[in-house]
DNA sequence: GAAATATTGAAATAATCATTTGAATTATCC
DNA sequence: GGATAATTCAAATGATTATTTCAATATTTC
């Protein structure tokens, strides 16, 4: 019985945790409302209903992103952003803080499509990864065709997935507890060298 | 209304196909049955209820799994083996044909984990992370620390996952067209590349 | 071919959830 | 302080879907 702040905002507060965690499906409004401290009904009072509260998440997670995400990429070189880009993503997902819910959501809805809009789907997965693969677009050059540059952008989406899956499910990484800053930072770097020398690898194979 | 084969075959066979293609929450024993020219009775006449018909399929899966991609690892040198599994398994994404569920059926367990039971995750699952995280430990080198060789594990297998994911949606890689096996063969092979150089790269920074 | 057994079918039941309802309560405004 | 609006609540409704039931039909066995 949460009782601090307004109703819809602590049902929001709430929808965005276990939205996060357990997806759309398998999160009830009844949970949400249980934990949020209210009534069942209060999430169609306020909200009209579950989709239209999980979209308000939705909105929220985009706003979230704007504000730590956004426009922090150095202007270097390329090989900096990207693993800036890369840098930043892994802390996302070992953020256990407030603003860590919302990596573990889009991974969801990566997972499951389906359960938002086809146009929120555009609004908000789709410029992340036109972002990324103008990024990596910008490292393999100029004479990458798009497929090379699709494949290699998949690549890289994909080093995040499993540990966040495995993340998610609070496992640990080879050891009895979970990693700490310092270590989080040695997996962080270990991954942008990966990404980075992939992509070094198959910029070096276009010409063949 | 399949009428070849017997009615627990046809069931079997076709909830492969729809547990794969859309997951287990979202495929209803009626689809199955209607698919498969069966009363909705069947299912639970021959196979208890929709949990252990899904077990079912995922034993079959197994046996094709251990059928198609068992042993044939070549022993050959360390690199080979893991451009082969990679090539194997990215092959497996594109198959359209009747062994080409699986794939897809394991992307969607592991987007959401819970739908199998533990022990048969464990069962499934957990042999092939071990065989692959084996492969990956051997190019690693004996000084690589258990977390390096998880992490990068991870990274290996978050190759495929997007491949999949779009694979399942349909999408097309930058063409106008699904991809030809020689297009395939390249993106393996570029998958490939991406994944040998990043070991190699971890591997070089482990004494660091 | 008759009895026993296995399979199929249509309809009933049960469980889970999202959503609605309308009364009860609280807050706001004049 | 009384009227009005907003909010909360418990219970009802409705929709979906897995599971059960039991009678009808087919298959096997002797």
């Amino acid at each position: 019985m949460e009782r601090t702040g307004k109703t819809p905002a602590r049902i929001l507060e709430v929808a965005c945790q276990l939205f996060a965690k357990h997806g759309y499906r398998d999160t009830t409004v009844q949970q949400i409302c249980d934990a949020a401290g209210a009534n069942v009904a209060a999430v169609n009072y306020y909200y009209r209903n579950k989709a239209e509260l999980y979209l308000e998440v939705w909105r929220r997670a985009a706003a979230v992103l704007d504000e730590v995400h956004g426009p922090t990429l150095p202007e270097t070189d390329p090989e900096a952003r990207l693993r800036e880009l890369v840098r930043s993503r892994v802390f996302a997902i070992f953020d256990d803080g407030p603003g860590g819910w919302f990596h573990s959501l889009i991974q969801k809805e990566m997972a499951n499509p389906g359960d938002i809009a086809a146009e929120l789907q555009e609004e908000f997965i789709a410029p992340r990864r036109r972002a990324l693969a103008d990024e990596v677009a910008g490292l393999l050059g100029p004479r990458a065709t798009r497929m090379q540059v699709q494949v290699c952008t998949l690549n890289v989406a994909g080093l995040f997935v499993f540990l966040n899956i495995r993340r998610a499910r609070g496992e640990q990484f080879g050891q009895d507890r979970p990693p700490s800053e310092a270590e989080i930072e040695t997996i962080a770097r270990q991954t942008a060298d990966f990404a980075m020398a992939g992509i070094r690898e198959v910029r070096a194979g276009i010409g063949r």
